[in-house]
DNA sequence: ATTATATAACACCTTTTGGTTTTATTTCAA
DNA sequence: TTGAAATAAAACCAAAAGGTGTTATATAAT
């Protein structure tokens, strides 16, 4: 039971470049949608769908406040791709361990 | 100078499940087209196509081997991911130290 | 009260995605 | 050499993605 992923997974959610973009925006600090669209040459229609998508997996959390909306970042979901990424990571240590052999017989 | 990416970079690439699960399979070992198709309920062209996506990003290498071409699993791209994760590594750090906190606070 | 601000909610458009089927082409095997 | 196996290549399709613009609606400020 990995949950029920409802249809856009992390995976999905951080495969477009202005969704990472946004999420390093809110990673510095909370900021409401139009200050995020601020930094976009899209539409601000367009970077709250984003926004949208990236609450559904959860990546970002909105609250309402006064006439504007403060959307904040949580990391939590990414756990998921860690330990995704985590299944290949041995891969790199064989080639990590390779390349400490080949240095080690590396002469002076 | 991050690489030209080309349109199809790692986070496209692992953004749909039949191609992770497709690099699971390829992660036990090397296996061909017709294989890898066996394993779903979709058409041989179909995962074919995903294949060679996962070529465009460098994370499979097909090579022709008599009749059938055999893939290979490369996890090197998966390195871009891995350095994007650590980025935010530190929100779960900042998590755990409170949790370390609470939990040295807690009763016996 | 009125107006400007910040967002929400629609309707709409174009390209990409993920899939299909059909038609070659190459290679092994009988 | 004739056929079956394995893939490649092409044309096609529906749905989703990423974008637009327009029209509400709620809140602050004058």
């Amino acid at each position: 039971m990995t949950e029920p992923a409802g249809k856009h997974d992390v995976f999905q959610a951080i495969a477009d470049p202005t969704r990472r973009e946004i999420l390093r925006l809110l990673a510095e600090k909370d900021r409401p949608i139009s200050e995020i669209a601020s930094y976009f040459p899209i539409s601000r229609t367009a970077v709250t769908k984003h926004l949208h998508l990236l609450s559904e997996s959860k990546l970002v959390e909105g609250r309402k406040e006064g006439r504007q909306k403060m959307y904040h970042l949580n990391t939590e979901p990414l756990m998921e791709l860690k330990e995704w990424l985590h299944y290949y990571e041995r891969f790199w240590n064989n080639k990590l361990t390779r390349l400490q052999f080949i240095v080690e017989q590396e002469p002076e």
